[in-house]
DNA sequence: TATGAATGAGCATTCATTCAT
DNA sequence: TATGAATGAATGCTCATTCAT
């Protein structure tokens, strides 16, 4: 089965390489922005030539999608409702976390940039949208679900408009991280354990 | 003193042009972000020739940084703090206003726009700074200040986390207008309602 | 009417740059054909920088639609079917002219690059197509008409492979002055003052 | 002799590979030139890796000019001039004939793209040039020879106008089986068998 | 003041060719 | 023998900026 090994030793090699290519661009991405990045720097942080970075993405346009797939499925996890957390807590040390540029970890700056984007591109409009659609039913649910399922238990007709504030709440901590990343966590805490306690319950 | 009123005719002539301009580059803005947008394509949205636009602005940049000012100027009038108002109707109300690419007015995009922006160019984000720090102290002094003079009467304790609860807020749902400009205005006003009070009452 | 006047020499202008760009961008494609021709290498060649052929033709096609449009008018004034003419001789005469590298004047070598290159694009089939289309029609038209109308008075049943015929033995000839430029002038007299007649005879 | 035998079967099994190579890049050529197709779309089409094709050709340029000698060789077996045959018949038949993309058989597309060639590559207008040179001795043989051995019989003083006719009757028509693949048969046969005779008759 | 022709540097992308495996 | 990853130079094209008019 050498034949087999070799194209899972192939196939484990591109995707290293895809992993090393969006690294690279996403590096590229904060420091200049989507467009003002070019391809060179990006192939150069990657450390490798501009003509590889096309026999592992398609165009400029495949890349940024990816980085945006990425990225959303970092914030994805960034909020996890599984079960009754103490959600002000874990704002508050998600704050600021991978806010530097490095390659892996969910990016506020780029966060800005992908909105920005999504108001032209249909295609990163349409990813952010599905990312949108899934969280706010996750918390919908969240909110509803029995406490003993791990839930809040608020009224059916009471957890969209929850939903909502929380979603506005964490966006706008997001944008601010961009602008304030040295704001005194003593302050967001406080803030944070005040607000949403009220905000998941009746 | 006909030289002096030529002069300021003169002069009145070139603020004209400069908002000619700056109308022209924030629709092209909006529509193509900062960098995608081309000096020609502001030229011929401002129905003049390329190379006017350098007897007015520097250059691309400069451009870049009139309208953030602008912009900032618009949203520091956005907030009238003078009195204890209906903060959560307003908000409201204001939600989706401008967002289409009408020139003046507040935009959500170019908010966005700019934040992401000011990521990268300290130009931008000192700009961004000065308004911040602002507005924050607005708020602060209108959440402490005494019920009689227009405030709200909060311990001075507590007013900045309020402030910054505030600010959150507002700016989550400048992003969210972005992504859903349709959002139903009823649940909109709901949740506000809901969590405004909260944030100004002790 | 200055403003007239200025639109008039801006125009004139114009046309003269485009005669330019054509006249270089003809002069490389006989050189290198037409993919391998450069964009840089025909502003060299015209004498300007490359970004400047972008404001005179949409993009390197329609450089080359033009250069054909211009070519095939050549090859339709390269026969004249007024009246009855030598046309033995005055293929012969045409024989090689322009042959060489020059701007102007239908060249052999750039019919074989248009002809190649219509196999391949529709916008220069199409062109080819309306070329043979008329020229066929006129050649039939020549060939009927009365002699006292400067035609030859052939039946209407032959006329059309007559005009095959003699559009063969035209694109054959143009072939082969890109394969023996120096061929013996007496030798090819001699051949279609035998063949012409009897194709133009009943 | 293993040794022998193995050498034997090596240079067979690369003379296959040739083989292989040049019907794949003969499609490719046809279907976008020499220039634009691509060395990756010649290895797909022939199902091998791109790096294998330089074991057997130096570069791109060599297998030009392998197929341009391959293209000659089927055009001179096109033409038998052994004995005295229906050429019109013939030629009508031709006509058409391996149009299609098919790596075996000449290529009137082909053609074009050779002679487009030749006027600006040396060695395949040298190639060419053997192949004009030792058609036209034929045909001038075919024309002159006697009657009782295959040939027409014409005078010597006549054959090499005859000839050069033919030849422009032939490469015209190719060229014009590229312009009008679907050309009528009656057509072209009636105008064909009006025309031939003519040539190699006194 | 105003134009728009002109430049030149920079961009994304392609591709013949090489070479470690 | 055969692969296909990797390179680097070249290509078509765009655009901020300048400048003669």
């Amino acid at each position: 089965m050498t034949a087999k090994a070799d194209s899972n030793k192939a196939q484990e090699r591109a995707e290293l390489q895809r992993g090393r290519i969006l690294d690279a661009a996403q590096k590229c991405f904060i420091e200049h922005g989507f467009h003002a990045a070019s391809m060179a720097s990006i192939a150069d942080t990657a450390g490798m030539s501009a003509g590889l970075i096309y026999r592992y993405f398609e165009n400029k346009s495949a890349i940024i999608l990816a980085i945006v797939d990425r990225q959303l499925q970092l914030l994805r996890e960034d909020i996890r409702l599984s079960r009754r957390i103490d959600l002000a807590a874990e704002m508050t040390s998600n704050y600021g976390r991978a806010c530097s540029a490095d390659a892996k970890g969910m990016n506020a700056a780029l966060l800005l940039e992908i909105s920005a984007e999504a108001t032209r591109d249909p295609q990163i409009a349409a990813a952010l949208d599905r990312y949108d659609v899934t969280l706010r039913a996750a918390l919908v649910d969240w909110l509803t679900r029995d406490p003993e399922a791990g839930g809040h238990g608020l009224p059916a007709a009471v957890s969209p408009d929850r939903a909502l504030l929380l979603q506005c709440l964490f966006e706008g901590l997001k944008l601010r991280e961009t602008r304030e990343p040295q704001l005194d966590r003593q302050l967001l805490e406080r803030a944070l354990h005040y607000i949403v306690p009220l905000l998941v319950k009746a």
